[in-house]
DNA sequence: GAATATACTACTAATATAGTAGGAATATAA
DNA sequence: TTATATTCCTACTATATTAGTAGTATATTC
Protein backbone atom coordinates (compact mmCIF):
# COMPACT_ATOMS: atom_id res chain seq x y z
CA UNK A 1 0.00 0.00 0.00
CA UNK A 2 1.20 2.92 -0.82
CA UNK A 3 -0.12 6.57 -0.24
CA UNK A 4 -0.63 8.69 -3.50
CA UNK A 5 0.86 12.00 -3.80
CA UNK A 6 -2.50 12.86 -5.05
CA UNK A 7 -3.30 12.45 -1.75
CA UNK A 8 -1.30 14.21 0.31
CA UNK A 9 -0.50 17.52 -2.18
CA UNK A 10 -4.36 17.43 -2.17
CA UNK A 11 -4.58 17.72 1.75
CA UNK A 12 -0.86 20.30 1.52
CA UNK A 13 -2.87 22.15 -1.29
CA UNK A 14 -6.59 22.50 1.04
CA UNK A 15 -4.57 23.30 4.25
CA UNK A 16 -3.15 25.96 2.55
CA UNK A 17 -7.26 27.47 1.87
CA UNK A 18 -7.69 26.66 5.30
CA UNK A 19 -4.60 29.08 6.26
CA UNK A 20 -6.29 31.58 4.00
CA UNK A 21 -10.04 31.32 5.02
CA UNK A 22 -11.59 34.78 3.84
CA UNK A 23 -8.79 36.43 2.59
CA UNK A 24 -9.79 36.13 -1.07
CA UNK A 25 -9.28 33.29 -3.29
CA UNK A 26 -5.43 31.53 -3.72
CA UNK A 27 -4.68 31.04 -7.24
CA UNK A 28 -3.20 28.07 -8.08
CA UNK A 29 0.11 28.96 -9.30
CA UNK A 30 0.97 30.41 -5.65
CA UNK A 31 -0.20 27.42 -3.55
CA UNK A 32 1.97 25.18 -5.91
CA UNK A 33 5.03 27.83 -5.94
CA UNK A 34 4.85 27.73 -1.94
CA UNK A 35 4.05 23.63 -2.29
CA UNK A 36 6.48 23.17 -4.50
CA UNK A 37 4.04 21.34 -6.83
CA UNK A 38 3.19 21.16 -10.54
CA UNK A 39 1.05 23.59 -11.64
CA UNK A 40 -0.82 21.61 -14.12
CA UNK A 41 -1.00 18.67 -11.71
CA UNK A 42 -2.36 20.43 -8.95
CA UNK A 43 -5.00 22.36 -11.32
CA UNK A 44 -6.27 18.47 -11.82
CA UNK A 45 -6.35 17.81 -7.79
CA UNK A 46 -8.02 20.87 -7.17
CA UNK A 47 -10.43 19.54 -9.87
CA UNK A 48 -10.98 17.06 -7.79
CA UNK A 49 -11.38 18.89 -4.63
CA UNK A 50 -14.26 21.11 -6.63
CA UNK A 51 -16.26 18.36 -7.56
CA UNK A 52 -15.94 16.92 -4.35
CA UNK A 53 -17.67 20.14 -3.33
CA UNK A 54 -15.24 20.63 -0.80
CA UNK A 55 -13.52 23.64 -2.19
CA UNK A 56 -15.12 26.59 -3.96
CA UNK A 57 -13.11 28.23 -7.66
CA UNK A 58 -13.13 31.65 -9.04
CA UNK A 59 -12.55 31.90 -12.94
CA UNK A 60 -10.87 34.60 -14.48
CA UNK A 61 -8.12 37.57 -13.43
CA UNK A 62 -8.09 38.23 -9.31
CA UNK A 63 -9.73 34.29 -9.38
CA UNK A 64 -8.74 31.22 -7.56
CA UNK A 65 -9.76 28.62 -5.07
CA UNK A 66 -11.49 28.81 -1.67
CA UNK A 67 -12.76 26.68 0.79
CA UNK A 68 -16.93 25.57 -0.14
CA UNK A 69 -17.29 25.93 3.62
CA UNK A 70 -15.65 26.36 7.52
CA UNK A 71 -12.70 24.11 8.05
CA UNK A 72 -14.58 22.59 10.88
CA UNK A 73 -17.07 21.29 8.48
CA UNK A 74 -14.56 19.45 6.10
CA UNK A 75 -13.45 15.88 7.35
CA UNK A 76 -10.26 14.82 6.37
CA UNK A 77 -11.96 11.43 5.26
CA UNK A 78 -13.71 13.68 2.71
CA UNK A 79 -10.24 14.82 1.15
CA UNK A 80 -8.99 11.69 1.39
CA UNK A 81 -11.90 9.55 0.01
CA UNK A 82 -12.40 12.63 -2.80
CA UNK A 83 -8.56 12.03 -3.73
CA UNK A 84 -7.60 8.65 -3.08
CA UNK A 85 -10.80 7.90 -5.27
CA UNK A 86 -11.63 4.59 -3.41
CA UNK A 87 -11.68 2.95 0.13
CA UNK A 88 -8.92 3.76 2.01
CA UNK A 89 -7.28 -0.22 1.55
CA UNK A 90 -9.56 -0.61 -2.41
CA UNK A 91 -10.12 -4.08 -1.66
CA UNK A 92 -12.72 -4.94 -3.62
CA UNK A 93 -15.37 -7.55 -1.65
CA UNK A 94 -15.23 -4.85 0.94
CA UNK A 95 -17.67 -2.74 -0.48
CA UNK A 96 -19.32 -5.34 -2.69
CA UNK A 97 -20.03 -8.95 -0.50
CA UNK A 98 -21.54 -10.60 -3.97
CA UNK A 99 -18.54 -10.80 -5.52
CA UNK A 100 -17.50 -13.87 -3.30
CA UNK A 101 -19.99 -16.54 -2.44
CA UNK A 102 -18.07 -16.72 1.08
CA UNK A 103 -17.81 -13.02 1.45
CA UNK A 104 -20.17 -13.48 4.52
CA UNK A 105 -17.54 -15.71 6.48
CA UNK A 106 -14.28 -14.79 5.40
CA UNK A 107 -11.40 -14.06 8.01
CA UNK A 108 -9.37 -12.56 6.07
CA UNK A 109 -12.24 -9.94 4.50
CA UNK A 110 -12.63 -9.61 7.97
CA UNK A 111 -9.35 -8.19 8.76
CA UNK A 112 -9.72 -5.98 5.79
CA UNK A 113 -12.61 -4.39 6.79
CA UNK A 114 -11.11 -4.19 10.28
CA UNK A 115 -7.90 -2.29 8.81
CA UNK A 116 -10.73 -0.05 6.58
CA UNK A 117 -12.70 1.09 9.70
CA UNK A 118 -8.87 1.71 12.07
CA UNK A 119 -8.06 4.23 9.07
CA UNK A 120 -11.73 5.85 8.79
CA UNK A 121 -11.79 6.03 12.29
CA UNK A 122 -8.83 8.63 12.55
CA UNK A 123 -9.72 10.22 9.06
CA UNK A 124 -13.80 11.32 10.64
CA UNK A 125 -12.69 11.83 13.61
CA UNK A 126 -10.15 14.94 12.56
CA UNK A 127 -11.20 18.04 10.29
CA UNK A 128 -9.11 20.40 8.69
CA UNK A 129 -9.79 23.00 11.59
CA UNK A 130 -8.05 20.25 13.82
CA UNK A 131 -4.76 20.27 11.45
CA UNK A 132 -4.48 23.84 11.62
CA UNK A 133 -4.99 24.01 15.17
CA UNK A 134 -1.94 21.30 15.22
CA UNK A 135 0.13 23.39 12.92
CA UNK A 136 -0.35 26.32 14.80
CA UNK A 137 1.06 25.42 18.00
CA UNK A 138 4.36 25.13 16.11
CA UNK A 139 4.73 28.56 15.31
CA UNK A 140 5.71 27.58 11.77
CA UNK A 141 3.34 26.22 9.75
CA UNK A 142 5.06 23.43 8.42
CA UNK A 143 3.02 21.08 6.35
CA UNK A 144 5.72 20.69 3.53
CA UNK A 145 6.00 17.15 2.40
CA UNK B 1 -3.81 3.01 -1.59
CA UNK B 2 -4.28 -0.79 -2.23
CA UNK B 3 -3.70 -3.83 -0.68
CA UNK B 4 -1.56 -6.01 -2.65
CA UNK B 5 -2.50 -9.76 -3.87
CA UNK B 6 0.87 -10.23 -2.62
CA UNK B 7 -0.25 -9.65 1.32
CA UNK B 8 -4.06 -11.31 0.47
CA UNK B 9 -3.02 -14.25 -1.28
CA UNK B 10 0.18 -14.64 1.10
CA UNK B 11 -2.14 -13.99 4.48
CA UNK B 12 -4.39 -16.79 3.03
CA UNK B 13 -1.62 -19.18 2.03
CA UNK B 14 -0.27 -19.03 5.35
CA UNK B 15 -3.25 -19.67 7.12
CA UNK B 16 -3.88 -22.52 4.94
CA UNK B 17 -0.35 -23.69 6.72
CA UNK B 18 -1.54 -22.79 10.51
CA UNK B 19 -4.70 -25.30 9.56
CA UNK B 20 -2.81 -27.67 9.09
CA UNK B 21 -0.14 -27.14 11.68
CA UNK B 22 1.52 -30.47 13.12
CA UNK B 23 0.01 -32.60 10.25
CA UNK B 24 2.83 -32.83 8.23
CA UNK B 25 4.33 -30.35 5.01
CA UNK B 26 1.87 -28.50 2.91
CA UNK B 27 2.50 -28.42 -0.88
CA UNK B 28 2.74 -25.12 -3.03
CA UNK B 29 0.54 -26.81 -6.02
CA UNK B 30 -1.76 -27.37 -2.78
CA UNK B 31 -1.99 -24.29 -1.48
CA UNK B 32 -2.49 -23.18 -4.49
CA UNK B 33 -4.85 -24.85 -5.36
CA UNK B 34 -7.44 -24.76 -3.02
CA UNK B 35 -6.76 -20.75 -2.91
CA UNK B 36 -6.70 -20.36 -6.63
CA UNK B 37 -3.40 -19.19 -6.79
CA UNK B 38 -1.04 -19.13 -9.31
CA UNK B 39 1.45 -21.72 -8.69
CA UNK B 40 4.49 -19.96 -9.57
CA UNK B 41 3.42 -16.93 -7.90
CA UNK B 42 2.65 -18.02 -4.80
CA UNK B 43 6.08 -19.50 -4.85
CA UNK B 44 7.52 -16.36 -4.70
CA UNK B 45 5.84 -15.39 -1.96
CA UNK B 46 6.54 -18.80 -0.01
CA UNK B 47 9.89 -17.59 -0.45
CA UNK B 48 9.17 -13.84 1.39
CA UNK B 49 7.83 -15.23 4.13
CA UNK B 50 10.24 -18.01 4.39
CA UNK B 51 13.20 -15.24 4.41
CA UNK B 52 10.86 -13.31 7.15
CA UNK B 53 11.32 -16.35 8.90
CA UNK B 54 7.77 -16.97 9.22
CA UNK B 55 7.50 -20.40 7.55
CA UNK B 56 9.95 -22.90 6.88
CA UNK B 57 10.42 -25.09 3.98
CA UNK B 58 11.20 -28.93 3.33
CA UNK B 59 12.61 -29.72 0.03
CA UNK B 60 12.55 -32.70 -1.95
CA UNK B 61 9.67 -35.33 -2.64
CA UNK B 62 7.08 -35.31 0.01
CA UNK B 63 8.22 -31.53 1.11
CA UNK B 64 6.65 -28.63 1.45
CA UNK B 65 5.92 -25.90 3.59
CA UNK B 66 4.43 -25.42 6.99
CA UNK B 67 4.45 -22.71 10.00
CA UNK B 68 8.06 -22.13 11.55
CA UNK B 69 6.54 -21.04 14.94
CA UNK B 70 3.20 -22.02 16.47
CA UNK B 71 -0.04 -19.82 14.86
CA UNK B 72 -0.53 -17.90 18.09
CA UNK B 73 3.56 -16.37 18.16
CA UNK B 74 3.00 -15.35 14.57
CA UNK B 75 1.72 -11.71 14.56
CA UNK B 76 -0.27 -10.38 11.45
CA UNK B 77 2.00 -7.22 11.78
CA UNK B 78 4.91 -10.19 10.46
CA UNK B 79 3.31 -11.00 7.83
CA UNK B 80 2.00 -8.21 6.65
CA UNK B 81 5.31 -6.38 6.75
CA UNK B 82 7.26 -8.99 5.36
CA UNK B 83 4.46 -9.39 1.76
CA UNK B 84 4.22 -5.78 1.76
CA UNK B 85 8.02 -4.49 1.57
CA UNK B 86 7.59 -1.68 3.22
CA UNK B 87 5.55 0.46 5.97
CA UNK B 88 2.27 0.35 5.86
CA UNK B 89 0.99 2.93 3.87
CA UNK B 90 4.76 3.90 2.50
CA UNK B 91 5.29 7.37 2.64
CA UNK B 92 8.97 7.86 3.30
CA UNK B 93 9.15 10.97 5.63
CA UNK B 94 7.74 8.53 8.46
CA UNK B 95 10.43 6.51 8.76
CA UNK B 96 13.32 8.85 7.52
CA UNK B 97 12.87 12.58 9.14
CA UNK B 98 16.07 13.75 7.81
CA UNK B 99 13.82 13.90 4.12
CA UNK B 100 12.25 16.78 5.10
CA UNK B 101 13.55 20.07 7.37
CA UNK B 102 10.64 20.83 8.45
CA UNK B 103 9.73 16.91 9.60
CA UNK B 104 9.86 17.68 13.16
CA UNK B 105 6.68 19.58 12.95
CA UNK B 106 4.72 19.01 9.99
CA UNK B 107 1.34 18.60 10.40
CA UNK B 108 0.43 16.08 7.48
CA UNK B 109 3.69 13.94 8.44
CA UNK B 110 2.29 13.73 11.71
CA UNK B 111 -1.46 12.83 10.28
CA UNK B 112 -0.21 10.00 8.46
CA UNK B 113 1.75 8.55 10.95
CA UNK B 114 -1.51 8.54 12.84
CA UNK B 115 -2.84 6.79 10.37
CA UNK B 116 0.06 4.41 10.23
CA UNK B 117 -0.22 3.44 13.78
CA UNK B 118 -3.93 2.81 13.64
CA UNK B 119 -3.07 0.42 11.30
CA UNK B 120 -0.18 -1.26 13.05
CA UNK B 121 -2.02 -1.48 16.08
CA UNK B 122 -4.91 -3.80 14.73
CA UNK B 123 -1.86 -5.75 12.78
CA UNK B 124 -0.41 -6.16 16.71
CA UNK B 125 -3.09 -6.89 18.59
CA UNK B 126 -3.96 -10.26 16.07
CA UNK B 127 -2.28 -13.09 15.51
CA UNK B 128 -2.51 -16.04 13.04
CA UNK B 129 -3.91 -18.06 15.75
CA UNK B 130 -6.87 -15.66 16.25
CA UNK B 131 -7.72 -15.22 12.37
CA UNK B 132 -8.31 -19.49 13.26
CA UNK B 133 -10.22 -18.89 16.08
CA UNK B 134 -12.61 -16.74 13.99
CA UNK B 135 -13.03 -19.15 11.01
CA UNK B 136 -13.59 -21.94 13.27
CA UNK B 137 -17.09 -20.53 14.47
CA UNK B 138 -18.23 -20.04 11.70
CA UNK B 139 -17.91 -24.09 10.53
CA UNK B 140 -16.83 -23.62 7.22
CA UNK B 141 -13.07 -22.36 6.84
CA UNK B 142 -13.89 -19.44 4.79
CA UNK B 143 -11.26 -17.45 3.82
CA UNK B 144 -11.22 -17.19 -0.05
CA UNK B 145 -10.66 -14.49 -1.28
C1' DG C 1 18.13 -42.88 -11.03
C1' DA C 2 13.32 -41.40 -11.51
C1' DA C 3 10.03 -38.59 -9.46
C1' DT C 4 8.73 -34.75 -6.67
C1' DA C 5 9.39 -30.88 -4.35
C1' DT C 6 11.56 -26.21 -3.27
C1' DA C 7 15.11 -22.37 -4.88
C1' DC C 8 16.59 -19.03 -7.78
C1' DT C 9 16.56 -15.62 -11.30
C1' DA C 10 15.11 -13.36 -15.20
C1' DC C 11 11.59 -11.84 -18.07
C1' DT C 12 6.86 -10.02 -19.56
C1' DA C 13 2.30 -8.07 -19.08
C1' DA C 14 -0.97 -5.28 -16.99
C1' DT C 15 -2.27 -1.49 -14.25
C1' DA C 16 -1.97 2.70 -11.72
C1' DT C 17 0.26 6.86 -10.66
C1' DA C 18 2.45 11.01 -11.78
C1' DG C 19 3.12 14.48 -14.61
C1' DT C 20 2.88 17.26 -19.22
C1' DA C 21 0.62 19.87 -22.94
C1' DG C 22 -2.44 22.78 -25.27
C1' DG C 23 -6.13 25.26 -25.82
C1' DA C 24 -11.17 26.73 -24.42
C1' DA C 25 -13.99 29.42 -21.35
C1' DT C 26 -14.59 33.18 -18.16
C1' DA C 27 -13.76 37.32 -15.62
C1' DT C 28 -11.21 41.70 -14.73
C1' DA C 29 -9.35 45.82 -15.94
C1' DA C 30 -6.93 49.14 -18.87
C1' DT D 1 -12.73 46.12 -26.91
C1' DT D 2 -8.51 44.25 -26.19
C1' DA D 3 -5.10 42.33 -23.22
C1' DT D 4 -4.39 39.66 -19.33
C1' DA D 5 -5.12 36.39 -15.80
C1' DT D 6 -7.26 32.82 -14.23
C1' DT D 7 -9.92 28.25 -14.06
C1' DC D 8 -11.63 24.28 -17.03
C1' DC D 9 -11.29 20.37 -19.92
C1' DT D 10 -9.27 16.56 -22.19
C1' DA D 11 -5.85 13.96 -24.07
C1' DC D 12 -1.38 12.31 -23.96
C1' DT D 13 3.21 10.45 -22.07
C1' DA D 14 6.40 8.66 -18.78
C1' DT D 15 7.42 6.07 -14.83
C1' DA D 16 6.83 2.79 -11.30
C1' DT D 17 4.71 -1.00 -9.28
C1' DT D 18 2.32 -5.11 -9.19
C1' DA D 19 1.14 -9.39 -10.99
C1' DG D 20 2.24 -13.18 -13.23
C1' DT D 21 5.15 -16.47 -16.38
C1' DA D 22 9.12 -19.33 -17.59
C1' DG D 23 13.03 -22.11 -17.20
C1' DT D 24 16.43 -24.28 -14.85
C1' DA D 25 19.08 -25.68 -10.63
C1' DT D 26 19.10 -28.12 -6.30
C1' DA D 27 17.62 -31.24 -2.74
C1' DT D 28 15.07 -35.38 -1.03
C1' DT D 29 12.56 -39.65 -1.21
C1' DC D 30 11.70 -44.15 -2.82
Amino acid sequence: MKLSTRTRYGLRAILELAENHNKGPLQIKNIAKRQDISVKYLEQLMAILKSAGLVRAVRGSKGGYMLAKPANHIKLSDIFNALEGHSAINVECIENKNLCAKAADCVTRKLWTQLQEAIMDVLNSLTLKDLLDRAKVTKTLDYQI
